[in-house]
DNA sequence: CGAATCTATAGGCTCAGCCTTGAGATCGCA
DNA sequence: TGCGATCTCAAGGCTGAGCCTATAGATTCG
C-alpha cells in the first residue's frame, strides 16, 4: 500500500542524493529509510535508485514519479492545512439552528456579528420551523440551535434558556390598546396567528388556548399566516390584530405597521428564547461561538434570564 | 502523522454515513473502521463525524475536508499509475550511453525502433566521447551503453561484444585502393583521423600505431578532427585518407564522399561493439530493450560475435 | 417494549517501522 | 598500494499501529 510517508522519504532521497543525509534530514537511523525505499520499490514494482558504491542515484523512473509525489504530498499537507484554517474559523462553514420570531431578534445580525469576528467562514442559518430544526437536532445535521421555547420535545435534549420576552397584543386601533388585554377581550378579538409564533411559542399557544376556552370560546384566530411579517402587516392594515413577542413588536411594527402598537396581556405572558443541542454532547467551538454570540444578541433585546 | 490511508477510510465513512457499511465497503471491522476515524480526528485536531444513536453525521468540517481528501488520494492514485505505466513503457525516460561510431550503425534507427515498440516514452543516447560515458557509467548515471570497443578500464564494468566490423582504409585516390594497405604504405600516407574513432577503438589504436612504428615513422596524422563526418569529407576532397570501420564507411561514403572508396588493411583490423554496464547490476527492463534493439541493429550491419 | 442496528470499548495478535550493531563495498588521499 | 572515511545492506530486537473478535451501551423501528 502507498504511504505519504514512502514518498516523503522518497523526495528525500531524491534531493539529498543519499540514503544516509536524506536519513539525517528526516531525523531518522538510515536503515530505516533504506527500508522505506525498499518498501516503495516493492509496492510500486519499479527500481527508483542505482545503488552505486557511495550514495545512490536516481533512475529515470524515479524522476518520472519525482512531479507526482511533490503533488500528493502537497495535496495531503493541503488537506492538513485546510483543518487548521476551520479550526481557526479562517474558513468553513459554521451551521446553526435558529427558527420561530428568533431570527428577528438574532437573525441578520448575528450572520453580522460572526463575519465581523472571522472574515472567512460562511454561515448558514438553517430552520423553517420548529419540526424541521428539532428533526435537524435529533438526526445529528445540527449541532445547536437557538429556538423560541421549544415544542421541541425534550426527548435526549438539552435545553438551556438564555432570555424571555414579554408577550404582547398588538392592533391598529388605539382604543384597543388603551388597556392590558384580558382574556375575556381576547375572546372578543379577531386575530391573525402567524405559524410561526403559533407553533414555536408552546407556553403562549397553550396559554392563549386556555384564557379562549375560559371563555367558552374556541381558536378566535380569523387569519393564519406563515410568517410573522405578514401579520404585523395584516395588524396595520386593520384586519385583525395578534400576539406576538414584544421584541418582534418593537422591531417589526415601525417598519410594517406604523399606525399600530401594542399592550400588555393580563396577566402578562412571556416568550422563552433557549439554546438546545443533543444532551451529554461536547459542542464544537463553532457551536460555542454562535451559541455566544446569540445569546449576547438576543439578551440585548429580550431580559436574559 | 496524517495518512493515506485515514483519508481513504474517512472518504468512505463520509458516503456511506456509517462506520458499518464503511468497513464492509472496505473490508475491515468495523472497530477498524472507527479507529481510523478517531486517529484522522486527533491528528487534525478536528471532529469529523457527529455520533448520534444509529449512524454518523459529517460535521460542516468533514464538508470542507472532503474534497481535499479527494484530491489528495487521486494525487496518490495517479503516482502508482504513472509507476504502472513506466513499467509498462508507456510513458518515462529510457536513458541509453552511445558514443564513438556506434552511433552511426544504431542511432537514429534505434530510436525509431524502440518509438515503434513504445510511442510514449522518451528516449536519450547520451554520450560524446568515451570518458563521459565511462565516468556516467561509473557514477550511475548512466545503467547501460553499447560502445565501440572501450578504452573504458573494465574495472568493475561488464563488457559483451556483440559485433565486430572490419577497419578499413579510405581515399579518393583510385590507385591507393587498387590494393590492401600495409604498414609500409600506411606509413607514407596523409591521414585524416576522427576523434571518435581514434578514441574509442583502443585495438585499432594500438594497431595502427604498432604498424607506423614498425616502419620507424610517428603519429603519421595529418590533421584531426572530432567527427568521423568532417574526416570522411576530407577524404572526399581529396585531401588526405582515412582509417575508419566498415559500417561507417559504407553508410557515409556515398554521402559524404562519393568519390571515395575504401580497401582492406593487411592485415585485417577489426572495431568491436560492446555492451557495457557496471558489473553485478541487474538490468532494468528499459536497459535490456535497449540492448536488445541495439544489439540487433548494430549486428544487421557488422558481423555478430 | 422487544428486536434489530449501530458505535464504543476491551483485549489479543501480528507486522510495519524504528533502532543499534556490524559486515561489505567504495572512494579519496597519503 | 593501502588505509581511513563514507555509505549501503543485513540482522536482531523493540514498540506501537492496526486489525480482529467479543461485548456492552445506545438508539431506532415495528
Amino acid at each position: 500500500m502507498l504511504s505519504l510517508h514512502q514518498l516523503t522519504v522518497f523526495l528525500a532521497v531524491y534531493e539529498q542524493g543519499s540514503l544516509t543525509r536524506a536519513a539525517e534530514e528526516l531525523g531518522y537511523a538510515q536503515p530505516s529509510v533504506s527500508e522505506q525505499i525498499r518498501g516503495l520499490e516493492r509496492t510500486l514494482g519499479v527500481t527508483l535508485f542505482r545503488r552505486v558504491g557511495r550514495g545512490v542515484v536516481p533512475t529515470t523512473v524515479a524522476d518520472t514519479l519525482r512531479p507526482h509525489a511533490e503533488r500528493t504530498l502537497a495535496a495531503a499537507e493541503e488537506t492538513r492545512l485546510a483543518a487548521q484554517r476551520v479550526k481557526r474559523f479562517e474558513t468553513g462553514t459554521i451551521r446553526f439552528g435558529m427558527f420561530g420570531v428568533a431570527r428577528l431578534y438574532a437573525g441578520a445580525g448575528l450572520v453580522a456579528d460572526v463575519l465581523a469576528r472571522h472574515p472567512g467562514v460562511r454561515v448558514e442559518l438553517v430552520g423553517q420551523n420548529s419540526s424541521e430544526v428539532a428533526e435537524d437536532l435529533r438526526r445529528g445535521r445540527l449541532e445547536a440551535a437557538m429556538i423560541a421555547m421549544p415544542s421541541v420535545e425534550s426527548e435526549g435534549m438539552q435545553v438551556t434558556p438564555v432570555a424571555r420576552d414579554e408577550i404582547v397584543y398588538i392592533s391598529a386601533d388605539p382604543e384597543t390598546l388603551s388597556s392590558p388585554i384580558t382574556a375575556k377581550k381576547l375572546a372578543q378579538a379577531s386575530l391573525v396567528m402567524p405559524e410561526t409564533t403559533w407553533r414555536s411559542t408552546d407556553s403562549v399557544r397553550t396559554l392563549l388556548r386556555q384564557m379562549l376556552h375560559e371563555t367558552g370560546v374556541n381558536p378566535a384566530t380569523r387569519i393564519e399566516v406563515e410568517d410573522v411579517e405578514i401579520a404585523v402587516e395584516l395588524v396595520g392594515l386593520g384586519l385583525a390584530d395578534s400576539v406576538i413577542p414584544r421584541g418582534a413588536a418593537v422591531q417589526l411594527l415601525p417598519r410594517l405597521a406604523p399606525n399600530a402598537g401594542w399592550v400588555s396581556m393580563k396577566p402578562k405572558l412571556y416568550d422563552m428564547f433557549a439554546v438546545v443541542h443533543r444532551a451529554g454532547a461536547t459542542l464544537s467551538p463553532a457551536a460555542q461561538l454562535m451559541i455566544e454570540l446569540a445569546t449576547k444578541r438576543i439578551q440585548s433585546i429580550a431580559t436574559p434570564m
